[in-house]
DNA sequence: CGACATTCGCAACTGTGTAGCATCTATGGG
DNA sequence: CCCATAGATGCTACACAGTTGCGAATGTCG
């Protein structure tokens, strides 16, 4: 799946706004966190527990805990959880100014899943009392990288 | 959950597009088949696995049953599947010229999901070599009934 | 009616996510 | 710098949705 072991290099100051990201929110700055939180961020797509869990390599963290460390992004509001087709969960830093619309890309082949930022669709008519929070344009089929490789 | 323990009445004719529409998958038409095919098509909105037990009642059919009888729909084209914020599979009627483009709406409330029939929205533009198949809009929010009762 | 491939129903299994609880640790006050 | 302690961690055990294998039952066709 080709993820990195380890962000590349990381400069002090962005291991620093990491810290402060999570202290901000009156949560312990703990490994576990940073690690989770920095992985996230090089990631190119939204990941699954499993994908974190290996892209974490060797410095493994527990699997309830890795768990509990996604909750807590998620609840803290510095990451999004969404389903794929897989009925998994896949987990992505949450952009700025989010909560409104977002794009998903889903490919069939490789089942990754690329976070675009087009435009927010139409605002659909709805039927009568029902209240809209929230909407999600989910994209299926395959990515560059499937296309190429398969025929 | 108030879904109904049986279609009201259903025509002879209605149970005999049922028999078609499953003979002409060059499958047999058995009386599994044919509950939840009905089931299917008289639910408001995509149900669960869990749900369609429910429904069948007294009659229940064998979990697995179940199971293969909806992965059977799905891969003959006469019902869609999609997962929910709950991760568990919902199955929904195939409408007619589907595989396009498709609307939910799901309440956050009730975790209902309710199939709408809103315009195909935009084509969005895709990232260098990104090949599309499917466009799936998927609204959150409260459903009519949700948004009455509480508040 | 009879043969036989397709379906069914049971039991056991997998994979993803949760709960409870004892142990450890990041952090703020001495 | 060290300590106390709320908050995190990592076990183990569990819950639930969905899957697999296989012998028994049954719809369909001749």
């Amino acid at each position: 799946m080709m993820l990195p072991h380890a962000t590349p290099v990381e400069t002090a100051a962005e291991a620093e706004t990491a810290v402060l990201l999570i202290r901000r929110t009156g949560a312990r700055a703990t490994p576990a966190r940073l690690r989770v939180l920095r992985l996230l961020r090089a990631a190119p797509a939204a990941l699954t527990h499993h994908q974190i869990e290996q892209a974490l390599g060797d410095l493994a963290i527990d699997r309830v805990t890795l768990y509990r460390v996604l909750d807590w992004l998620v609840e803290s509001g510095l990451a999004r959880r969404t389903t794929d087709a897989q009925r998994t969960f896949r987990y992505s830093l949450a952009a700025g100014g989010e909560h409104a619309a977002h794009t998903h890309f889903r490919c069939e082949d490789c089942g990754r899943v690329f976070c675009l930022d087009a435009a927010p669709p139409v605002p659909p008519s709805l039927p009568e009392g029902f209240c809209l929070s929230r909407i999600e344009l989910d994209l299926c089929g395959r990515c560059a990288e499937c296309t190429g490789e398969r025929r």
